[in-house]
DNA sequence: TCTGATCCTTGAGTCGATTCAGTGTTCCAT
DNA sequence: ATGGAACACTGAATCGACTCAAGGATCAGA
């Protein structure tokens, strides 16, 4: 008769196996697991502990999540996990929700708002306790149907919407403040290079250069909108290079943008800041190591994870709803011409 | 008396609900939303589908994976979601992922492998279908970790391990066609801008750069190790700038490093490729937006996620492990001089 | 030694979906 | 008309963990 090594059976181990190891029953077991309010003694809790660790028993989520109602888990749908601000976004929610002992689902939805609204069913049909929304496209539509299913937050949305809390900045004063930069350089003639967005009403970006423009009592610059990606950027670039006032600052609503930007302007053979000078949105790593450096707007993303995930999940789970501003924070490098 | 609308009930419904609005039976509802062996007439099926329309059910995942033990999800491991490289990475691991119906947990390891087999033991509780490691760490002791307790595949490793599917490149042949490019542009002096890796043996990428200048007949240029990351990469072109014979080529183990260099290179007022030619690996977009773009070894991320999905919950699920090779291929840009 | 309080531990029901064995129809062939 | 195959559907057990009500042991005080 050949004795198994206990830790080598078949099959996974479960609850009943280390109570029947343990000599105890199995909801010992799980007070021993959890820490229940139920006292359990301290010999029969080493016995627990002991035959859990032989037989490497790991308590199966799934059963757990069905009898507690919770997964422990939540959903993150961003545009394009591939886009810095949206990794660096999926990274701190992802550290965020570790932290509370939740694990992370990751959707992309390509900014694409079936996708997204796709995403987000699946994501509710797996339980999870909560979804972190960070989307470029806005939709209430997305809204009712998130709120209506799971706790949700809505991340980098100006939009105070009063149903849902969101974290966000105020993209209206950092692009302004960018802006101001611009022309505290003493430009006269500064562009914008603007994402689209998909709202009627201007993006805060927009606005924001906008008021920085009145603010100093300078005319409008150039236009030229596109996409948030370097190859938008690369064609706004292009097309203000092209544009009959060729400005002589020009503002990016993304880092992203900047860095097409720049290779634009590095292609016509322009020098950055001593030809045109350029600030940007975000404040990613990508603005960092451009070059050259660019100056841009910090958006504290990593705060505004934490606190999503709080809101959802955490200390904050059960605050009614609002929309929260963080600061942005102008990170001056060398792209707007400071020495 | 007020009539509650049946889909504004308190509580999710459940299959039961569903049951008894359609007037069957639970596992007739089963049916109709699995498409199983059984047949269900079409009256009912239209019965019950009107049932969950009405309701607005959905399945419980943690139920079903309970029950199936298998909850249709897979997890992926990276260091840091942050690098470009695996961002990519787990964009397109989500996107094959939710091809064939499975969800993607996400963890961040941060390269330290404690953390690392943390999150592999979670990933494992949580019931997750396989899981796709990508590690830059390579730990023998965490593939019997793995392999005991979920189907998993290494991705980005050259080792061949028998015990593990993998998917990787060819390190050594890729830094090495990225090194004979410079070369073939006439250079004499190429340094190697190095990642550290943990394991004893050089990394291939080093070998690589070891082979081409071999073959080529050039004598071992200067290397600087550091991390794996843009300020590694500026660390190391400021130590190789300072080298006793300053090289006039540098080939760099990965676009992040390549970026970093790049800035260490610029500030020293250098002009690249005039004064000094780079070439890295990784094919990562910073290195299509760098200035000058990067000539650089792209590795077919995309298709290697695809594979080690597809290995782990695809159509080639169960076949014994091995270990893929895919093509790497130079993507010729400016930094290596070419006009 | 008996009583009652204090502690531990157990049994059994529950969460929601799956699935198999079995019941009751229908319908065709003989 | 009848046997039986084909078909549509039902009932109940099951997955693993949680938890409440209840049972048993232990110990102090009288």
């Amino acid at each position: 008769m050949t004795t198994q090594p206990a830790s080598a059976s078949r099959g996974p181990v479960t609850r009943k196996d280390v109570a029947r190891y343990a000599g105890v029953s199995t909801a010992v077991v799980s007070y021993v697991v959890n820490g229940g309010p139920k006292k359990v003694a301290p010999a029969t809790e080493a016995k627990v502990q002991d035959a859990i660790r032989v037989l490497g028993y790991r308590p199966n989520a799934a059963a757990r999540a069905l009898k507690l109602g919770s997964s422990e888990t939540i959903g993150l749908v961003v545009p394009d996990n591939t886009n810095p601000f949206y990794s660096l976004l999926a990274h701190a929610v992802e550290d965020a929700a570790a932290e509370l002992g939740y694990a992370l689902l990751l959707t992309n939805s390509a900014g694409n708002l079936a996708k997204e609204r796709r995403n987000i069913r699946n994501l509710a049909a797996r339980q999870v306790d909560g979804v972190v929304l960070a989307s470029v496209v806005f939709e209430p539509d997305l809204v009712d149907l998130e709120s209506a299913e799971i706790p949700s937050v809505l991340l980098s949305h100006s939009d105070s919407q009063a149903e849902v809390t969101s974290m966000g900045v105020d993209l209206v004063e950092g692009a302004r403040i960018a802006v101001e930069h611009l022309a505290s350089h003493g430009h006269k003639n500064i562009g914008l290079a603007m994402g689209t967005t998909t709202g009627d009403e201007a993006d805060g970006r927009e606005q924001g250069w906008l008021k920085a423009l009145a603010d100093a009592g300078l005319p409008e610059g150039p236009i030229a909108r596109s996409a948030f990606t370097r190859e938008g950027g690369y064609a706004a670039g292009k097309r203000l290079l092209a544009s009959a006032q060729r400005p002589s600052a020009i503002f990016a609503s993304s880092d992203l943008q900047a860095v097409g930007l720049l290779r634009a302007l590095h292609e016509a053979g322009l020098s950055v800041p001593g030809d045109i000078a350029v600030t940007s949105f975000d404040g990613s790593v990508e603005a960092e190591y451009s070059w050259p450096p660019l100056t841009t707007v910090e958006q504290p993303v990593r705060e505004m994870a934490e606190a999503a995930v709080r809101a959802l999940v955490g200390a904050d789970r059960g605050e009614p709803p609002r929309h929260r501003v963080f600061p942005t924070r102008l990170l001056v490098r060398q792209s707007c011409g400071c020495p």
